[in-house]
DNA sequence: AAAAAAT
């Protein structure tokens, strides 16, 4: 065992194969199946040490392959170890995955699946929100794979409909996010029932001092695998800031959403009531949105998701339910309707964009207010994002109010959140017309060249709004989070995974 | 200050 950690580079050519493992000609086959041939850097580092059996703490971001890079060599391990022969149940369950959202526990369980689909071994997902039957009566039936929410799993547990005295695998994902969450109490108390003697894998994307508490008390002797951030940060996402009266935000947002020619965006919003309201003025934009958050059922979450995932609708208006985990492919931008309280979050949200090494554009819209929180933001992730100028909307709402002309705040605008939708919109006319006859922004008084001054949005067709935006090159710095992450715990055995990029000089 | 999660 060596301390020095071993630095793999994403970039460098791929020469192991997942052939290369010994995984089992069942698991091969799903790899298979689903194009899969070389693995990314962190699962390349982690299967072999979940093989050999060791606990591992993680510090790895969604998009990374993390998913696969535990649930592979568990399926292995699964497989090649014979349940105790001590169980009376025929399908014991061996490994337990916690997720802290419901959606996050959905999608590794879909992985898991897929990856276990030419085995014997079973598995499924529970968690809150959906009636416990359907869930119970395959528990009931035996699982060697549950992948769950933490307040749903004690609830079967309770209900004696699964029992965890035979689990051999523990795997906590996200963890930071289920401690941000409270779940300390719930993860101690499912902890507690499983066997002393168990593998356990956590992941997480910050090394925060209670993270590092909960490894130290979780973990035995654990191999460290460090995922350098993905310098999507740095590199291949272009990050713009935009300064607009707080009161207009939703119509910049929008505007932004037309300059995507309505290709695949996620929005996210602080709160649920504006991530409601911000869909539904979209909506009656006629673009085709929708919302997911936490007061929606679990029926509409997933649907809302579903219809995202197959293109069936163009933009989906998140809360930081959607901020982590959520593998969304290809998404070409993200948009932040409000800039995150935690700055953290902010790498987290643009982290949906920009993946699998495809360029993204990661686009925020903040107000006066919301200064501070820009401030936090380029400190953690150590880089001036670039402001853009939008010509049409103003920065502030004092200066349109000074130059008494009309502006989003004082322009009277029935409220989205209201039902009645007769009286402001004459029916009859095309989305595309309504937008330019009714609302009205406060231009710039200078550079009118930027498109017809009729209304607040230049014609697409003859405006590319992105030559709004000087561009100036991201600087290229070490991402914070990569920083904390090389002060992890004491390990035996430490690997560094840098992603996305050369190592920095 | 807000969101998520068992109900």
């Amino acid at each position: 065992m060596s301390e020095t950690p071993i630095t793999i580079e994403a970039d460098s050519e791929p020469t192991v194969k997942f052939a290369d493992f010994g995984l089992a000609p069942e698991i091969l086959r799903a790899l298979t199946d689903q194009g899969y041939i070389h693995p990314t850097p962190i699962q390349a580092a982690a299967i072999p040490i979940v093989l050999q059996g060791r606990d591992v703490m993680g510090a790895a971001q969604t998009g990374t392959g993390k998913t696969a890079g535990f649930s592979l060599p568990i399926i292995q391990l699964l497989l090649a170890h014979a349940s105790p022969s001590m169980s009376p149940a025929r399908h014991p369950v061996r490994a337990l995955v916690l997720t802290p959202t419901r959606e996050l526990a959905v999608q590794v369980a879909e992985n898991v699946k897929a990856y276990a689909q030419h085995t014997p071994l079973r598995s499924t997902v529970v968690f809150g929100g959906m009636d416990m039957k359907g869930q119970t009566i395959i528990l009931k039936g035996g699982v060697e794979i549950v992948i769950a929410t933490p307040g749903r799993l004690l609830d079967h547990i309770e209900q004696k409909n699964v029992s965890l005295g035979q689990v051999q695998m523990l795997v906590m994902d996200e963890a930071d996010r289920m401690l941000d969450m409270g779940f300390l109490p719930d993860l101690q108390r499912i902890i507690n029932l499983l066997p002393k003697k168990r593998q356990n894998l956590m992941f997480s994307a910050t090394f925060s001092p209670e993270i590092k508490k909960l490894a130290n008390s979780f973990l035995t002797d654990p191999v460290t695998i460090e995922v350098a951030r993905s310098n999507a940060t740095a590199d291949k996402v272009t990050q713009i800031v935009y300064k607009v009266a707080e009161e207009a935000k939703r119509d910049v947002v929008e505007f932004l959403i037309r300059g995507r020619d309505l290709k695949q965006v996620l929005v996210f919003s602080n709160t649920k009531i504006g991530a409601s309201r911000l869909s539904r003025h979209l909506e009656q934009g006629g673009i085709k949105a929708t919302a997911i958050h936490g007061d929606k059922t679990q029926q509409e979450r997933m649907a809302a998701l579903d219809a995202f995932k197959k293109g069936e609708i163009d933009v989906l208006v998140a809360t930081d339910v959607a901020a982590r985990g959520l593998d969304i492919s290809d998404l070409p931008c993200v948009i932040n309707f409000d800039l995150p309280y935690n700055a953290e979050d902010y790498v987290h949200r643009i982290g949906r964009t920009g993946r699998a090494g495809a360029s993204g554009d990661a686009l925020s819209v903040y107000s006066d207010k919301d200064e501070r929180l820009l401030v936090d933001i380029e400190k953690l992730i150590k880089q001036t994002i670039t402001r853009g100028e939008l010509a049409g909307f103003v920065a502030s709402s004092s200066a349109s109010a000074g130059r008494g002309e009309p502006s989003g705040e004082r322009r009277p605008r029935r409220d989205d959140s209201a039902a009645g939708s007769g009286a402001a919109r004459p029916p009859g006319r095309t989305p595309e017309r309504e937008r330019s006859g009714e609302r009205s922004f406060t231009s710039s008084s200078s550079g009118g060249s930027s498109g017809p001054r009729s209304g607040p949005y230049p014609r697409r067709d003859k405006v590319d709004p992105w030559f709004l935006t000087p561009y100036e090159p991201a600087k290229k710095t070490t991402p914070a989070v990569a920083d904390q992450v090389s002060t992890s715990t004491k390990p035996k055995q430490k690997i560094a995974v840098l992603l996305g990029g050369s190592p920095k000089q």
